[in-house]
DNA sequence: CTAACTGTTGATAGCGACTAACACTTGGGG
DNA sequence: CCCCAAGTGTTAGTCGCTATCAACAGTTAG
């Protein structure tokens, strides 16, 4: 059932993927030139040589097309590194912080662009916050599993409260045109929420 | 452009009225006993003895028929009347808390109904953060106008966090099917925040 | 090497949210 | 009493999204 008779080289899944990859392209390309909401699926779909079908396909929805890739794994992993003494508001800090410094110094710009674009879309801003409703609950779980507690009030609290930290310090950065330095602005922010 | 040629006493501003409360009314009930998703707007409409077209004539979006009236106005009075020197973490606890208690003492179970079938549904979960968006700048300047400094990061940050540990604090509330005490869960919640 | 199988795609049809254009009814003011 | 405008219904249309069916190409088994 699982076994995958085609493995991940095989002809076809690199089809698939470059008609993934084109349709994506396509999309954040007319969304940056001429708008979110002016820019039909129809017309991402015919931009990249498919049907609309096709699109739907590859994406369940259009806002999904310019979703991030999921660095909740990544930030879970950091989380449980950190020693089960600190403040969770300390370790949520520090993870965060970590997770964001990779893409920072290698995607700066990519980040930038994409990010200017999610906030500045209405239906794509709740679309992130929606996702970070699902994170959120990854952070407190793994919260809890650190210090071995339930994941109760306090730690969904903090939980919500970083990543609320974390959005607000991403739309200054971006109110700003990118200008300041990133982290230094996310160390700002959680100095504030736990002095 | 702006004189009320028609008094809010008009037969026909009654009448408007009548119907708009009528239509909000028919699409709760149908919301809570069959679904919103699975709710047409032209179920809503017959079941209110109108036509589609109205009842977008009355609510831009098939979500806005559900949204909270605005307390932001009251929520900026509130934080207003804190002390200048109060930390603007704790101005926000009372400020929000007070709020909260005022419709909690007088419409608890309307509040847990809305607040459920709001938390549960995606699509008006997305719409809630949207207008927490704007109820986040309106924080954010109430609280610059109140110690006189500008609406800088952590400010933004304040307000962010603040709003999120409350909604958090809502769905606490809700999973627990309203058994806690909903002021002592805000307590509790920024407590935990600024200790 | 061929035949059966499986995954990707396209065309058509359709639903539901939402909008625009036009005509009709009705309450309110002169 | 009559004219205006607010409120509504009808119709037709766009767009996001889904379901169904058929065609076709890559993969695998025999």
């Amino acid at each position: 059932m699982n076994g995958p008779a085609t493995p991940p080289e095989s002809l076809r899944a690199r089809k698939k993927a470059h008609t993934r990859s084109t349709i994506q392209a396509e999309a954040l390309r007319l969304f940056l030139s001429q708008g979110y909401e002016t820019t039909t699926v129809e017309q991402i779909a015919r931009a990249a040589g498919v049907s609309s079908m096709t699109f739907f396909r590859h994406f369940p929805t259009k806002e999904s097309v310019v979703e991030s890739d999921d660095y909740d794994p990544l930030i879970v992993r950091l989380i449980e590194r950190r020693p089960p003494q600190e403040h969770p508001l300390t370790a949520l800090h520090h993870a965060l912080a970590e997770g964001l410094a990779a893409v920072y110094t290698t995607d700066r710009e990519a980040l930038l662009v994409r990010t200017r674009l999610i906030l500045r879309t209405p239906a794509l801003r709740a679309r992130l916050r929606e996702n970070q409703h699902a994170t959120e609950q990854m952070l407190t779980a793994a919260l809890a599993a650190r210090s071995g507690g339930e994941p109760d009030l306090s730690l969904r609290v903090y939980a919500s409260a970083a990543l609320a930290a974390l959005t607000t310090t991403l739309a200054v950065w971006v109110d700003g045109d990118g200008e300041g330095h990133l982290p230094a602005l996310v160390d700002e922010a959680f100095l504030a929420l736990c002095p």
